[in-house]
DNA sequence: ACGAACCGTTGAGAATGTCAATTATTTAGG
DNA sequence: CCTAAATAATTGACATTCTCAACGGTTCGT
């Protein structure tokens, strides 16, 4: 509405001025939106911090899940980072063919493969996520520690609704 | 380090039973990791809903600008919704070819063009628009009203940082 | 033992992302 | 005023990612 006053400036102003008009639109209040954006941003701001270990988020999310020990199935992977199965081979393969990661038959399913670090994956990982923690750091110098706090509460309502 | 205690029982236990181990990951505590699977889900129930409406999660977007009466530019399209100009070229030829938008000349400046919504056009997003706050509802089901407010004002500050 | 369901893998085709080149227009500087 | 640099939209080429269906091997329920 201010914004409708605003524009009616004398005669058809060349244009309402505003830097972020479209901020004020509608769209800027949908939340998906929201959460589209500062997902593009933020994975933009990680892929360009990862780069320099031979990373993308996909592979070094692939990579802390199997230095960190939890032994995840190729099945969980995919329902986890919500990639198709077959994707999740791919990015495996790209990781095993630089000796970072493992297949190992999973001991209680023949038909599943478990996913392990080497020792090379691991110092490699230790590594990226330093580049990945000084970037999440660095987006969130905006907000206060409560802020990041409440942020990763509600994320994770939004991320694992069940 | 809890996990690897518990993980030691017996005698190679199967499986740590959990299955949300994963979720006790170090990945899990990322924010660029929850924003993306929040994202992720996020934009399948927006798709999935926005079907019916023959529209995606981007055209939706589109359409929403188009029909605030903000007449962005296409330049200005892309750097909203973080897309190469090329694939706005392709989105607005869509909704253009359905008639729900048009390209204006922009009078500033003839270069560019600005993008307005057909009569067709905003009766479409109307429609549109309560299948994606339904959407948003559902998915903000599980969190307090507060919450709700505090999670766009967080969202939008890593949406424009700026 | 049997069929159904499940795991990883492959391959194909659609959708998206990324980038360079082109034309038309505007802007800045001499 | 004139020219060079910058900008807006478009096109086309190419890489990456998404989505599905099919397959062999394995497990599960009955």
């Amino acid at each position: 509405m201010l914004a409708t006053i605003v524009a009616m400036s004398p005669v058809e102003r060349t244009r309402p001025t505003g830097r972020d008009r479209l901020r004020d639109s509608v769209l800027a209040g949908d939340l998906s939106f929201l959460l589209a954006r500062a997902n593009a941003l933020t994975l933009a701001a990680a892929n360009a911090a990862l780069a320099e270990h031979g990373l993308k988020a996909r592979s070094y999310s692939v990579l802390a899940l199997a230095a960190d020990d939890v032994r995840p199935t190729q099945r969980e992977l995919a329902e986890f980072l919500r990639l198709d199965p077959s994707q999740v081979v791919a990015l495996i393969d790209g990781l095993e063919k630089r000796h970072l990661v493992e297949r190992r038959a999973d001991p209680a399913d023949r038909r599943a493969n478990v996913l392990v670090a080497t020792d090379a994956g691991r110092a490699l990982f230790t590594r990226a996520q330093e580049s990945a923690r000084a970037v999440e750091l660095g987006l969130l110098a905006i907000v206060t520690p409560q802020d990041h706090e409440r942020l990763a509460r509600l994320l994770r309502l939004l991320a694992f609704p069940d």
